[in-house]
DNA sequence: TGTTGCAGTGCATCTAGTTGCATAGGTAGC
DNA sequence: GCTACCTATGCAACTAGATGCACTGCAACA
């Protein structure tokens, strides 16, 4: 599990609410880590009561009063031991495969349809990070620390999601029967 | 969820056990979908519960009997059916990326020595999938139906290997100082 | 002779994560 | 004036999956 540090790494680059965080999620360190709402309040309930982070609530006018999370020293250790901890390398699981190979007689239409349409997805993806890089990394050779670190986060979903659209091409072009009109 | 269709394919592909199942999950189809041994049979019993799959007892002398799972008309269905309908893309969750982005305060070493690890661990996978075409499409110009559907999945696998390989090797030469020398 | 590994099935427990729901005031558009 | 969205927090119920354990009986190896 790494939702917890996840949220370690978020807010050793910021402090923040819950709501930021579930924020940060759908854009930011979410290219890479995923969580609802409701889990991040779960996890810093739980990382708080493991004094990982400390809290300080903050009235607001207007709006609901919120709680802002900081790294603690504890937080920090169990960061940096975590990140030493040797890990088993990520588990691929890929609807989209399994859809293929499970389209092998008939189907062929619908599962192209699929393929299709997580090619515009993935594209779309791909757009939002080169823009990202763009306009935040806009001369990647002067980078260090911690922005280095962010921009070649970045790099490696950029060249996911281009490996994805390539995949995606290949199996059109394979399988649609009007891509390979002349092939035969 | 799709350990289910995911068993279905399987199964289509060939009758077999809960343990070949799970055999086949630390193999072929499980380099894009894994599952264990009792994953596996909860699931069958679930999938037999709802009549996607039928069971043969088979008592066999020196090893245990068996039962082997075959899927049904109503299973072929409910497949054809997952097939056509949109799911959502995968969520990439990236340990490796966030490590990275949680060492930019120093821990270096730690970082670089998992993404060198991780580097060793695709590499060899790649080289079990490049084998395994090989072996097994040694002519994949004339590949069709079910081997064309597998062929292109392993495809994708590769692709997806070679890309990490690529990523993990420009951190490395973006933060091992190491490499560095000469560049500054 | 003892251990390890393979073939085969399964239960029990736990955790991470999803889905659905609740609450509440402010603001912006139609 | 109504609807819809934003900020902000959280509970309850459920599911998929991981982990650990249990039993049998053969074969191979040291």
């Amino acid at each position: 599990m790494a939702l917890e540090h996840a949220i370690l790494v978020s807010l050793a680059e910021r402090a923040g609410t819950g709501y930021d965080l579930a924020r940060r999620f759908d854009n930011s360190i979410g290219y890479f880590w995923s969580a609802t709402h409701q889990q991040v309040y779960k996890v810093l309930a739980r990382m708080q009561a493991d004094g990982w982070v400390s809290v300080t609530l903050v009235e607001q006018d207007g709006r609901p009063d919120k709680k802002v999370y900081e790294v603690t020293a504890a937080g920090r250790d169990a960061l940096a031991g975590w990140i030493a901890e040797p890990a088993a390398p990520e588990v691929t699981r890929s609807d989209l495969a399994v859809k293929l190979r499970g389209a092998a007689d008939g189907h062929l239409d619908a599962v192209l349809a699929e393929v299709r349409r997580h090619r515009g997805l993935h594209a779309q993806r791909l757009d939002v990070y080169l823009a990202s890089e763009k306009r935040e990394f806009p001369d990647p050779a002067r980078l260090q620390g911690r922005r280095l670190h962010q921009w070649l986060v970045l790099r490696g979903g950029i060249g996911l999601e281009q490996t994805a659209i390539t995949w995606f091409d290949d199996v059109i072009s394979a399988l649609d029967p009007k891509s390979r009109k002349g092939t035969t």
